[in-house]
DNA sequence: CTGAAAGCGCTTACAG
DNA sequence: CTGAAAGCGCTTACAG
């Protein structure tokens, strides 16, 4: 079955092609008659606008591209409902693409976007990207930019965020609220942002506290596929390295999981002997014994929030305006939960 | 930065429209000495053919659709990441819209696909559908359509499945194979294929080794956000209603670690007292303790096997030939997990 | 080996 | 109120 097109309506009425297309779009020059009979036989016809020449009359596509590093993964893809729902509401497509933390592929799918000529992109940085120009390229060519979660700092464009340091500083304030003297922090990777900001919040809540800050008590995890193993054994590790910590900062949730879960075999009780905070509230944490105290990380709305900054900036520049770039924070909260009841 | 068009590159070089398109496509009635001088200033100047123009032209987007009920769920996001890198391969992008189980949207979705001119569509089709029209519509237009995991048996396209019955055959026959005498089954809703093949499958077992089918031994989950709590209720609904089951076949693993923990907060002992096997392989099953004896439904591969076929269909229609529906069984495995020692 | 011309299906400035 | 015409940027059958 062949698409039905503007020329067939108009030779079936016999009217001009222009006047079809006016009556379907309800143009004022068009009389009530004509767009009557031309939206009825539209209907009947099942006609649907050619999106390829409306693309190509229009320079728009009607669809955004999104990038992020991997996708199974709780916090981005509720990111990604985020943004379909809401992409969705403004008639906006979405085309994902996973970078797998890699610089190379990210560099090549912002390439396939963009001679897609997707009206704009919104994505988060992968581990392995320390050079921006494939970022930079987007801005060059006037298409909206949004980042999230995983920014980078140098590049002009909007951001949403939340404040990780805040969070983190949070955390860690909690734990010494309720009486921990000795806490320890798992952290991510050396490199991304916000694994950064998050030690450092922990950090300088140690230090307004008077409390010592010690560099052996801080774990690393890649955070990988493996965060659950790397929870297990750091805490191993901990328990090995020492024997007077109380509590713990862990950034994600399933890897302060993995450590709960090593903790209870080896007869450590949370949060009796050792109190834990995890990071970003998956729904595992209300739902393990102990259930986890933790700090929400807001996917879904951060989701929602940078397509709505991608829309404003697309609208802008389909009516010549200057788009302004923005940072826009979220705010994160505080969950207690049973790991640190005291 | 205005987009470069093959024009401009034209009368840099002076010579015609023509003769650059055939030269960047490496026609071979195009001299070697003109295609270098073209393709060097096509690269200097940065020229990216306009898609726009290109999907007018040869009538395709290089697009695909993907529908599915949810995207934070560890199943359907793994078969996203399957379908998105096979579909990269070969230079398609993949649009992803959610029906959330709901019939009204998942035609509003299909509508949009169809109307964005995708080249073909993967779907795995909500709770809700029962009405199939929007499917056929799909067909009815030529476009390749390939259903996965939720199928409805009564469209005539590919499938990409996994034999739910036999699975649910070999999960609960193993159950038997460990002296199990009283098995019970959580299952999914009443509706899904899948969950009904899953119930047929346990009870046919349950027959052919001599064993009394009990109806009241069968518990439903409706398997949406509350799982983890569908499983706690219906493990202490058991044990109120029953003290003699030795083992339960639960339809998904997230059910079964669920009902687990209610077991283990209630003083049953797994393995033990009641032995369990899940659906899904999900990753926690492994971490969790007792790890989770469960069945092995390869997402990723389900993905990749899907956009397969649709390439393959795609392919037949663009060079005119017949395509041809087929059904691929993707194979499962048993996973022997401590939930089922003996 | 090169290019003029038609056409994909739409939109819109302009004329009547 | 209606329509002829130009044009978006490309591809390809055809002529030379």
């Amino acid at each position: 079955m062949k698409p039905v097109t503007l020329k067939e309506i108009a030779e079936q009425l016999n009217i001009s092609v222009t006047t079809v297309s006016k009556a379907l779009k309800d143009y004022p020059d068009v009389s009530k008659k004509t767009k009557g009979l031309v939206k009825e036989l539209a209907k009947t016809l099942n006609y649907k606008p050619n999106t390829f020449a409306v693309n190509l009359r229009t320079k728009e596509s009607k669809t955004i591209g999104l990038v992020i590093p991997v996708i199974v993964h709780h916090f981005f893809s509720n990111v990604i409902k985020g943004i379909i729902s809401q992409a969705e509401k403004k008639g906006y497509l979405v085309i994902i693409l996973q970078s797998n933390e890699s610089y190379e592929l990210e560099k090549k799918h912002i390439g396939l976007l963009l001679s897609q000529r997707v009206d704009g992109i919104i994505i988060s940085i992968a581990n392995g990207t320390a050079d921006f120009k494939h970022l930079n390229d987007v801005i060059v060519q006037e298409k909206p930019l949004v980042m999230f979660d995983k920014i980078a700092k140098l590049v002009k464009c909007s951001k949403i965020i939340i404040d990780d340091r805040k969070a983190a500083y949070t955390a860690t304030q909690h734990l010494i609220d309720i009486g921990c003297k000795r806490i320890a922090h798992f952290r991510g990777g050396l490199l991304p942002q916000n694994s950064i900001d998050r030690f450092l919040g922990y950090k300088q809540a140690l230090i307004d506290n008077g409390m010592a800050y010690d560099p052996t008590l801080v774990y690393i995890c890649e955070l990988g596929d493996k965060s659950f193993e790397e929870g297990k054994q750091n805490a191993r590790q901990l328990l090995h390295d020492h024997d007077n910590v109380d509590g713990i900062f862990i950034n994600t949730d399933l890897v302060a999981i993995g450590a709960m879960t090593e903790f209870k075999a080896l007869g450590v009780k949370i949060p009796e002997d050792i109190k834990i905070v995890g990071f970003s509230n998956w729904f595992m944490s209300s739902v393990i014994s102990p259930t986890l105290t933790t700090i929400d990380q807001p996917g879904y709305k951060m989701g929602k929030t940078a397509f709505k900054q991608l829309y404003k900036e697309m609208k802008a520049i389909k009516n010549k305006k200057p788009k302004k770039s923005t940072i826009i924070t979220l705010e994160t909260a505080l969950v207690k939960r049973e790991s640190t009841k005291s």
